[in-house]
DNA sequence: CACAGATTTCAGAAACTACTGAAATGAGTG
DNA sequence: CACTCATTTCAGTAGTTTCTGAAATCTGTG
């Protein structure tokens, strides 16, 4: 591996945390390098790169588009494929969220739906469809809010995470309000 | 495994999914099996229900205690241990998040710092850290909301989580606001 | 302190995943 | 349509992870 100690490092560490999420070590180190060049690479670059099997870029590359996180591009006057990831941190960051939940959280909860539909057997399934409903219940929260969240462009959600939590405040003085407007039950907490 | 089939099939299901995410097979059926069940079982229920080696068990269980993800109980006059998880799902969540943090993004987060101290070496260099940066910036910003989240309770998180995206309508608000109270520049877009 | 019940450790077997080199396929050019 | 350059596929191998059964350890009791 010819690349400067910085990049080399950050390659090599992205190949390591690759293989504690789903990816693995090549696909994690591919795209690390990716990231960090200014130009789009073609394959044997990489090959020579990573010292790393031509066959195994060329799968790993595939691997990359499947999940929408490489760009191709061509040169006029050269047949390679060039890649190079998207540059907007945050849309990278949107599309890994997408594909991380199409691949790890609709499937569950559409199993989840479908055994909540089952008529319960006994009382230990009914204990069983309570939790999985819990479950459920908050799987499908965090999607809704996601879906909705996901929309706004990065410098509003930059400004909602600056926020925080603080956002709580905004919450009571909408409960005062709503109180208020309504039948006017209890004042809201202080 | 004489389990209802609903009980199994999430089982079953959990367990396929544990492998899509870092924990194995064996380690998903185990938590679900206990996240679905009344009281705590002991590892010889796990083995019966499950049909797996008795020191698979005791193995996976070791790794759930790892993760938090566990609580273990004693009955008055049994000297074996039986294991629950804990019932609150916003609770378990949090857990998840915390370990999945700790050893997926702590990691990378001081990598790049460190990377971004190394005075660049090159052109190359230069374009790269400004990469990490942009990297580190964003996980820095969404770590930095997180740990100001989980502090809430259930209650508010639902709440926050469900108001979504139209938070940005308070922000509009807060701007105008703002920008009221300053130099009146421009009024708020509409 | 020896015994019984419970749990853990560990070396090796089984299962799975990643990687390679060789051969096949595809695509533009003369 | 044959040649060349580029990419992909695939069968086999190397490397990892998971799982097991047997042996070791641990802990409270008679």
């Amino acid at each position: 591996m010819n690349l400067s100690p910085t990049i080399q490092a950050f390659v090599l560490h992205f190949g390591e945390m690759g293989s504690r999420w789903g990816i693995n070590r090549t696909v994690g180190q591919i795209y690390a390098l990716l990231y960090v060049s200014r130009d789009p690479l073609c394959a044997d670059q990489i090959v020579e790169a990573l010292e790393i099997s031509r066959s195994n870029v060329s799968m790993s590359l595939r691997e990359l588009q499947g999940w929408n996180l490489v760009l191709l591009k061509h040169l006029p006057g050269d047949r390679r494929d060039f890649f190079t990831t998207p540059d907007d941190v945050w849309q990278i960051l949107r599309t890994l969220a997408e594909e991380r939940k199409k691949r790890e959280v609709d499937p569950t909860l559409s199993v989840l739906r479908e055994l909540l539909m089952q008529a319960p057997s006994s009382d230990e399934d009914r204990f069983a469809q309570t939790r999985l409903g819990e479950m459920h219940t908050l799987i499908e929260r965090l999607t809704t809010w996601y879906d909705d969240v996901k929309r706004l462009e990065p410098e509003r959600l930059v400004a909602l995470l600056a926020l925080g939590s603080k956002v709580t405040k905004f919450l009571d003085t909408k409960d005062r309000i709503v109180s208020l407007g309504r039948k006017r039950k209890e004042p809201a907490a202080p």
